[in-house]
DNA sequence: AATACTACCTTGCGTTGCAAGGTAGTATAC
DNA sequence: GTATACTACCTTGCAACGCAAGGTAGTATT
């Protein structure tokens, strides 16, 4: 049953920025799948394993991610990712669009001048 | 085929903030779908009808849209699109969630505080 | 009466998110 | 040394959504 909410758009509006937030936390510093989950909590992005998963899958056969096996201390063995050359371009050209899509939002959120709208 | 690139990162950013979008320009002004269209085009966020219309009614669905028929001076009859108050209260907090969102994505590329680096 | 334009809407496919379920390596308790 | 718990990986199946394409109808224009 189709079901729309405020929660929804909301949620929406999180997933947009999703494969951009995932980018830049393993930029900043290798990461598994736990942190990757950690660190977006924290930033209020509420993801799950089973979106996660194929999300990294994706991003790694699109050539943007890398990853290498790892010890853990205590438990199984763990993929860390690290951006590809390619992945570090993309997260470079998604950074733009974000600037973009703020000076979007920003201009649908002044009101418009009712006068003269020669500026279209 | 399963097929993601950078564009399609992009699109999904662009995506997650449509309805909040849709939202604002309408909250601005009655408008009906090819105002809008226009409008969002002229915010570099490319939709086409057959995305807008089934997205139109579910807001008005969900009860955060009304709308009136209205003649054209040239052509058929257009349904303009208004606001419930509920849709202002949507909006309100769509707004509020567009600014956390801000910050948490500005968070993730400030550089981390715990380690020692002090990269850029 | 034929054509063009505008406005509405639907259909069908592919992609995605996510709840749920599954496999396996490692450590701890008994 | 085997049972239990924990962690880490991944897959399945369904539903929501975007969008290319196609469809209907009212209103000029030729």
């Amino acid at each position: 049953m189709e079901e729309l909410n405020i929660e929804n758009s909301k949620i929406q509006m999180r997933r947009g920025v999703l494969e951009f937030c995932i980018l830049q936390i393993i930029s900043r510093e290798e990461a598994y799948a736990s942190d990757i989950l950690m660190e977006l909590k924290h930033a209020n992005l509420i993801v799950v394993e089973g979106t996660l998963y194929p999300l990294l899958s994706r991003l790694k056969s699109a050539g943007l991610l890398k990853y290498t096996w790892q010890e853990s201390e205590a438990g199984p063995p763990r993929k860390y990712y690290q951006l590809t050359e390619k992945g570090e371009e993309a997260l470079s050209q998604l950074r733009t669009t974000w600037q973009d899509l703020n000076s979007s939002i920003n201009s649908l959120l002044t009101p418009r001048t009712t006068t003269n709208e020669k500026n279209y």
